[in-house]
DNA sequence: GTTGAATAGTAAGCACGCTTATTATATATG
DNA sequence: CATATATAATAAGCGTGCTTACTATTCAAC
């Protein structure tokens, strides 16, 4: 035996790899019925929470790059999710909307995460997962600090959902 | 204030997503140097370990499908990171080698990862890091059951890097 | 008011995962 | 031996992220 020299931290990468791999892998499974993606699941968090939010205010809040935006919302436009509208007072600008089916879908959808989430998490203890969710958080700080976002502001008020 | 509802995990998949993301990010710029992806040095980890590897024996090790693994192998090719063999027992076969180039990074990207790993864990407790890895093994291994495969066996045998 | 910089959105093309289907080779069964 | 099945690798095409570059529009400065 070598020694005890590791503590799995040399793991962690290739953990936190897996994990988001088959989280959402299991998600996409569970809501394959409803035939969002959990992407697509993510960006409809947001807009129901802030309808009418412009793209470019969706590129923030999900952290990814504007054109990733429009491309996620081109798709989930022709799957009758969200629709765009024009802004009267700004041209550039296009509000994205849920539409009925996605109201109607949000609630299950949301109950299907929530179960996702119970399921990882069976035998670990409620203090464990403080403490897990606590480690994860600031490790987002930590690799968060020194990336050119003004996001540091937008995590601290949410509140998610998936 | 809602009776404390949350204890943050509804937001598991969120901050696994963040964290991922993240972590991806900063080892491909601290790693740009040698052009390596995150993906490419996953698989080269195994490579290292194992040379001669089949590439479906990869798909195996680092759970993806073998076609992901051939288009993969082919950028590294093409990058000097691999080289394919032939198997004069099977021909249908390709066994991986890792080139001169590859043999000489691997010990640097490697602490370049564990870089990665300490700047993330910057302010967790030894303890909590314990925590934190016994956690994301047993989500690991919740969500893998009931997934189509022969892979617990595997993880159980590997303690790897990145 | 006209020019110049900033902002919103999109296009093109790449990386890396997937599903589905195809080819080549090995192996097992009659 | 011949045929049927299984396996290794690849091809084609999609989703979701990226970088880089473009258009349209707004706002700021003169």
């Amino acid at each position: 035996m070598p020694l005890m020299v590791s503590d799995g931290i040399d793991r962690l990468g290739f953990l936190i790899h897996d994990v988001q791999r088959l989280m959402r892998k299991r998600f996409e499974a569970r809501a394959s019925g409803f035939g969002l993606s959990s992407a697509q699941w993510r960006l409809l968090v947001r807009v129901a929470k802030e309808e009418g939010v412009a793209q470019a205010r969706l590129a923030e809040l999900l952290e990814i790059e504007p054109i990733s935006v429009s491309r996620l919302v081109d798709r989930m436009e022709e799957g009758g999710w969200i629709e765009r509208r024009s802004d009267a007072t700004d041209r550039r600008v296009r509000m994205i909307f849920p539409t009925t089916k996605a109201s109607e879908a949000y609630n299950h959808v949301k109950s299907l995460a929530g179960e996702v989430y119970e399921e990882s998490l069976v035998g670990v203890s409620p203090e464990d997962r403080r403490v897990l969710i606590r480690a994860l958080d600031t490790i987002v700080r930590n690799l968060a600090d020194g990336e050119a976002s003004s996001l540091e502001k937008v995590r601290n008020t949410e509140g998610a959902a998936a």
